[in-house]
DNA sequence: GTTCCGATTTTCT
DNA sequence: GAAAATCGGAACA
């Protein structure tokens, strides 16, 4: 179960949140081992970017956004769920990857009742979802993906098919294509209204 | 199946 | 004070 190094990060945005489809996101709680593929990521960066967190220069929330590439970037959104980013760039750069699904992998009952749904399909299919169903919340902001023991990446089997779209929920930046998902992966959010466009070669 | 809407609180202006 | 990188439930078809 190999990882990523810090330099596999330490590129542009959009090309590590491409490539981080496949992978597996590991999460480790209580001595349980908890982990989905992930099928589906969105890259946001820094002054170009006007969809971005980092868009507007560095702030408190922002922090991890400019710094060392590979660590987790958590926050909280609409009064109610954490979302979770790798992040990228050279240190100083803004950059990070936004995870938005996974396909769970181990540990599927635990994050069935941390989720409190049965179906597989929707216990990690949306940033807010796959964050509550592994307990990753603000105290993981900053954790190091490269080194930690309680949340890592490890590499996987690459999709064969990798879909583009434009990124969702968003008010600006609405055409800037930054979205990629396994084509056709079941585990993919909005898989009826937000998967349409072209597909990048894998 | 799709579309619409309210919840809830942090963050930044 | 407004907006927010979302979710789930209700209504409708």
């Amino acid at each position: 179960m190999a990882r990523f190094s810090r330099l596999f990060f330490r590129r542009y945005t959009p090309t590590v949140a491409r490539e981080l489809l496949g992978a597996i996101l590991v999460r480790v709680l209580d001595g349980t081992t908890l982990s989905g593929r992930i099928v589906e990521t969105e890259a946001y960066r820094g002054s170009d970017d006007p969809a971005s967190h980092a868009y507007r220069g560095m702030t408190k929330r922002t922090e991890v956004m400019f710094g060392e590439p590979g660590k987790a970037y958590v926050y909280f959104t609409y009064g109610n769920h954490y979302c979770l980013n790798v992040t990228s760039e050279r240190k100083g750069e803004a950059g990070a990857t936004l995870i938005r699904a996974l396909a769970p992998l181990e540990g599927l009952e635990e994050m069935q009742r941390r989720r409190g749904v049965e179906n597989v399909r929707d216990v990690a299919n949306g940033p807010g979802k796959l964050t509550k169903a592994m307990g990753i919340d603000g105290s993981l902001n900053g954790e190091d993906l490269v080194t930690s023991k309680r949340l890592y990446l490890v590499r996987g089997e690459r999709p064969s098919s990798v879909g583009v779209s434009t990124r969702i929920g968003l008010s600006v930046a609405k055409a800037t294509e930054w979205r990629f998902f396994v084509d056709g992966d079941e585990f993919v959010s909005h898989y009826r209204t937000h998967n349409y466009r072209k597909r990048a070669a894998p």
